[in-house]
DNA sequence: TGATCCGTCGGGAAAAACCTGACTTTGGCT
DNA sequence: AGCCAAAGTCAGGTTTTTCCCGACGGATCA
């Protein structure tokens, strides 16, 4: 048997290298790219097709969704284990709709991932125990034809918005930022805390910080 | 010779587990200990009272700060190095006064970790580049005499004023938290962005995130 | 060929934040 | 004992921001 092939992804180095010398020493596991950034990760995943990718939610650049949905639409047969810190209900579900076979938290134990690992190749899906209970309550039937199910379908304008806000910047700031009148920075967000239920600045800033918009300092200044 | 003797401290067991692998293939280093919490750490490190403490900043309970904090004062003998994601000058500089020897960041490369803990019991320092850049020239002489030269000496109030702002609550909802006026926590914001040379919500948000105010979605839930 | 969604704005009312100034208590210093 | 600095507390009044309601053109889709 042909052992299996993971590509991991995170961007930080050490930490993947630390994973990488958690996987390599396991028999029939063989890493065939490594990333730490959501670009470079498509790129190392589509050179290698590998059996699995691992990768971590919140990369710069392109991130870990973006990859997902792009593998999803180019290469279904790679099947991917989302690893993050991540385990906010709001990030799991578009992950899993995006196509990963897996979600996996960074305080799991260290046996987990080879589990998940195993359960993936074998055509499984592996959910953290943590967010299986989540997860599976609210379930939904399975259409991925049009789209966009329920929460969490911010158009880019609002989703832009309301990271800028969660990062603190006041409506005129990002007004500023986006070359586009307070007004209609007004109504980005007024639409965007409407459609997903928060209420105080306190709720967008938890809903960044969940959906790893925070916590990054040395990355960010991307859009322009 | 005797060989290294470490602990390791960081919230997510993976990444401890990862780090650990990393390690422990090193000749003459000995993982004598590890933990996922302050308090733990603690413990851990008076039991085992190991040549160098890695720890990660952001913990939950007792954070990484005051982890250093306690031991300069009970076990100095006890080289600390801290490992974080943040690169933010405002969170080097208290770990180094704090009494760390080293500052590592999790996007450094991973043969720095054995570089730095190689420097570290040779009783040197080890800053990783990047932030070493930002830590030497603004600095200071020597005087860590009477405590607290410049920047971070908030008052225990301006503190937990600020922290609240950078989860985005609202001088209204902050003062009903802390049951006392609006004018007053406005009074505790305005000396703390003062002291600490903050402008906007932005600044204080980053400020934050550095700290590890934010960042820690599952965690949270500490002062009353 | 309407309905709907997205991006874009304005006016005016309401809320929040900001600036200036002030009182009290505690503690150290002379 | 008197002095003074720092920490905690608060108010009045001005400025800024946010919030609520409404609107309009373009694209898309049935």
């Amino acid at each position: 048997m042909c052992p299996i092939r993971i590509t991991l992804t995170d961007d930080h180095p050490l930490v993947l290298a630390g994973m990488k010398a958690l996987l390599q020493d396991v028999e029939d596991i063989e890493i065939v790219g490594e990333a730490t950034d959501g670009q470079t990760a498509l790129d190392v995943i589509q050179q290698t097709t590998p059996d699995i990718a691992i990768l971590d939610i919140s990369l710069p650049g392109v991130s870990g969704l973006e990859v997902a949905r792009r593998l999803a639409a180019q290469m279904p047969q790679v099947r991917l284990l989302a690893l993050t810190v991540h385990e906010d209900h709001a990030y799991v579900q578009p992950m899993l709709q995006a196509g990963a076979r897996g979600y996996l938290l960074k305080r799991s134990a260290a046996d987990e991932l080879e589990r998940a690992v195993r359960a993936i190749a074998g055509g499984g899906l592996y959910l953290d125990p943590a967010i299986a209970e989540k997860a599976l309550p609210s379930s939904h039937g399975a259409h991925s034809s049009s789209g966009t199910p329920a929460t969490s379908e911010l158009t880019p304008r609002e989703s832009e918005v309301l990271r800028l806000i969660a990062q603190g910047f006041s409506n005129k700031e990002i007004a500023n930022q986006l070359s586009i009148s307070i007004k209609t920075v007004e109504t980005y967000k007024a639409r965007a805390v409407e459609k997903l239920g928060l209420f105080t600045r306190a709720d967008i800033v938890r809903y960044g910080v969940a959906l790893g918009w925070l916590g990054h300092p040395a990355k960010s200044a991307d859009q322009a």
